[in-house]
DNA sequence: AGCACGCCGACT
DNA sequence: GTCGGCGTGCTC
């Protein structure tokens, strides 16, 4: 803030829309500003929160430019996080005000929480003395100050009791400070007692948390304790000072993870998901940036928060494909999460039973250091994992289940044991058809087969927000009671169950259960307690929790992740199902996992039942290597959609013909996409395929910039290192 | 990403 | 004769 500010400076903000560059705007005599800082600019008809930024924008013509209208009273973006940002849109090839746009999603927080008024009790006594009075003055004789709700509630009183004492001047008003959303955590609080195999581990941990920049890669199965490992350098980085985000796929289902950093810090951390209302979020956002809170959990989201002093990024479950963004900015938190640790200078924890390939490979090349945790913890041991052989062991007619699963169901229950039956697919038949004519439901507005929800009695797109109610007759041929269910959703399952075990307490898990999150963690809550016999679950019940009496787990169909044609098709079968089967055993009861699959001799199946993940890694690297995909290569994808099929392929064949002529990077397509139609837009794909050290940016942006600009409805998007082929 | 301006169908 | 559809173009 060296300039002179009698003259007019100019500075550079980024404001929350695709522009390449930040704008230029005027800033007024007297105002303090400088990088980081956040501002009100006008923008168009509009104003919009921006950010003053370091790097310099295009000359404007003065007509232009417009002044600042105000700084907001917030903690500037740390010069860090303005480098992360200028990264992630280098690297994403995304405007960076729509990366500074993340960083801006909580707006009331710019301002500062206004204080609360608080209550001190000022002497005297009430016009009339009742018992509800009393009560409340009791407390209020403490001398603090006290909120009107608190004081009520401490007094088991109605806030009328309280107002009516202040009305006779008994209280003085006081500004109470905002209130913490939550407490400061204590690494001395619940320190663990952990095995000779985790105390190495967090050795290694605390050592990286005091140091610079470094990525540990920490693998261990299901139960090894690495949650409580890596508290470990959680503790050590909150004793050092410094703030910590830990990463977790879809936060709004892991209230275990909550309770168990309880358990350790004694204390929650502050939580951050789509999910929050409104006010938590603005709340949880200004006391990060005060860094007044230390320790976040959160969705990949919370990447994109305005840390003071971040020292520690605990990525969990690295592998999920929750981490990856697909719309407006296409990221990787994973991965991103390790650029803002470079940046920052501070370590990173990958945490995982199953890694990415990826990971693994940057872990085997010295990228990455990896810490191992080879076994269950004490009580708590492995299940034993066998396939069905569903040619050998088939299902009733009309079931899905093998007689040796139910039997097995059947001994569970038996026991006063519960049983998971897992089946990643929503709702009661993935497809509806007419017995008579042979017609299809499908969506209006997307190539997918309409979903039957039975407890709805809807037919549901699962891609977009179509529903229509399950009809009785054909719509094409009119005939009644001809419509057949194909395939199991997991309400079909669960029809199947209370059918055959019409006593035991059977329970429905999926993500788009009535009552949403609030709800899935009351139930969530229920089965841990033994609250039910039979669960039948899509993937939200692979992740995160403990269900102490679990020891059977079903998985009602395993080849389904792996007909489609995705080069991570196997990868992520192994992942998820090696997730679903550690649900079982996790207190070291005798357990099984039971794994219903047509195709036993599968790598995958060999690899859940041998228990050699070692020897399925080792293929799917090799394979990896020799088709020269990622990380030996590496791929980009362009998305093309318009509101028809020509002009999405005709886009995308220009797209084509942009491409500059590179001996290291070839491009595929334009094919139609795996799904085509969605929410009544086409889309094609464009594939690029490089070596480790292509320049894909520079040769996407290329095209992009070469080919004529989109017309009409034509939208394209790029994604860099697509994890799915959708 | 918003938002306004600008040209063609069903209503007071 | 007006209200309103969303195509296209701009925002320092």
């Amino acid at each position: 803030m060296s300039e002179d500010s009698s003259r007019n400076r100019i500075v550079p903000v980024l404001v929350p829309m695709p522009a390449e560059r930040p704008y230029s705007y005027a800033v007024p005599d007297g105002m303090v500003i400088g990088p980081g800082s956040i501002v009100r600019v006008p923008l168009g008809p509009r104003e919009v929160a921006g950010i003053v930024w370091d790097t310099p924008t295009d000359r404007v013509d003065a007509k232009k430019l417009r002044p600042i209208s105000e700084v907001f009273d917030c903690p500037p973006l740390a010069e860090a996080d303005r480098r992360f940002v200028d990264w992630v849109a280098a690297y994403t090839l995304s405007p960076p005000g729509m990366v500074a746009r993340m960083f801006l999603r909580a707006p009331a927080a710019f301002d500062p929480e206004p204080p609360l008024e608080g209550l001190v009790f000022a002497g005297g006594e009430p016009e009339r003395a009742t018992a509800a009075r009393a009560r409340v003055l009791e407390l209020a004789r403490d001398g603090m100050a006290w909120t009107r709700s608190g004081l009520a509630h401490a007094a088991g009183v109605s806030l009328t009791v309280v107002d009516g004492l202040k009305a006779q001047g008994l209280f003085e008003t006081v500004k109470i400070p905002p209130p913490p959303v939550v407490a400061a955590p204590d690494p001395t609080y619940g320190a663990a007692d952990l095995t000779p195999d985790q105390r190495d581990a967090a050795g290694t941990l605390r050592d990286k948390a005091g140091g610079g920049f470094s990525v540990t890669l920490l693998d261990g199965v299901t139960g090894s304790g690495k949650t409580e490992v890596y508290f470990e350098a959680i503790a050590a980085a909150v004793e050092a000072g410094r703030q910590v985000l830990v990463l977790v796929p879809e936060i709004a289902l892991t209230a275990a993870f909550l309770d168990r950093f309880h358990d350790r810090f004694g204390a929650k951390p502050a939580e951050w998901h789509s999910d929050l209302s409104p006010r938590m979020r603005e709340r949880v956002w200004r006391q990060v940036a005060e860094g007044r809170v230390r320790v976040v959990a959160g969705a990949r989201s919370a990447l994109f928060l305005p840390f003071n002093d971040l020292g520690l990024i605990v990525v969990d479950e690295e592998h999920d494909p929750a981490y990856k963004q697909e719309d407006r900015v296409y990221y990787s938190a994973r991965d991103m999460a390790v650029v803002r640790g470079h940046i920052g200078g501070f370590p990173v924890v990958l945490a995982s039973a199953t890694p990415a390939v990826e990971s693994r490979v940057n872990a085997d090349q010295g990228r990455y250091e990896r810490v191992m945790l080879p076994a269950r913890f004490a009580e708590a041991a492995m299940p034993d994992l066998r396939a069905i052989d569903m040619r050998r062991s088939p299902p009733a007619r009309g079931g899905f289940l093998s007689p040796v699963l139910l039997e097995q169901v059947e001994k569970t229950v038996a026991r006063g044991e519960q049983a998971l039956l897992f089946l990643n697919r929503r709702g009661y038949a993935p497809l509806t058809l007419c017995r008579v004519c042979g017609h299809r439901f499908q969506c209006p507005s997307c190539s997918s087969w309409l979903v039957e929800h039975r407890f709805r009695g809807q037919l549901v797109c699962h891609h977009c927000a179509h529903t229509e109610p399950r009809p009785e007759a054909c719509p094409s041929c009119g005939a009644l009671d001809h419509l057949v269910a194909c395939g199991p959703g997991v309400e079909r399952i669960a029809e199947e169950v209370v059918g055959r075990f019409p006593d035991a307490r059977t329970i429905v898990l999926s993500s788009d259960m009535l009552g949403g999150v609030k709800r899935l963690r009351l139930e969530l809550d229920a089965i841990a307690k033994g609250e039910a016999d039979i669960v039948i679950g899509t993937q939200l019940v692979a992740k995160g929790h403990n269900f102490p009496n679990m020891t059977l787990v079903g998985v009602v169909d395993a080849d389904l992740g792996l007909a489609n044609g995705d080069p991570r098709a196997a990868e992520r079968t192994f992942q998820l199902l090696s997730q679903v089967t550690g649900r079982a055993g996790r207190t070291g009861r005798k357990s099984l996992g039971l794994i219903q699959t047509y195709q036993p001799a599968h790598p995958v199946m060999q690899a859940l039942v041998s228990g050699d993940a070692e020897s399925f890694y080792e293929r799917e690297i090799a394979e990896r290597e020799r088709a020269g995909l990622p990380p030996f290569g590496r791929l980009a994808a362009i998305i093309i959609s318009a509101a028809t099929r020509a002009e999405a392929e005709s886009h995308g064949r220009a797209l084509r013909r942009a491409a500059p002529a590179a001996a290291d990077i070839s491009v595929l397509g334009p094919t139609e996409a795996p799904l085509a139609l969605v929410a009544g837009r086409h889309r094609f794909r464009l594939l690029i395929h490089g070596e480790r050290r292509s320049d894909m940016q520079g040769f996407v942006r290329a095209m992009v910039a070469a080919a004529e600009r989109p017309r009409g409805s034509v939208r394209v998007s790029v994604d860099i290192d697509p994890q799915s082929f959708l």
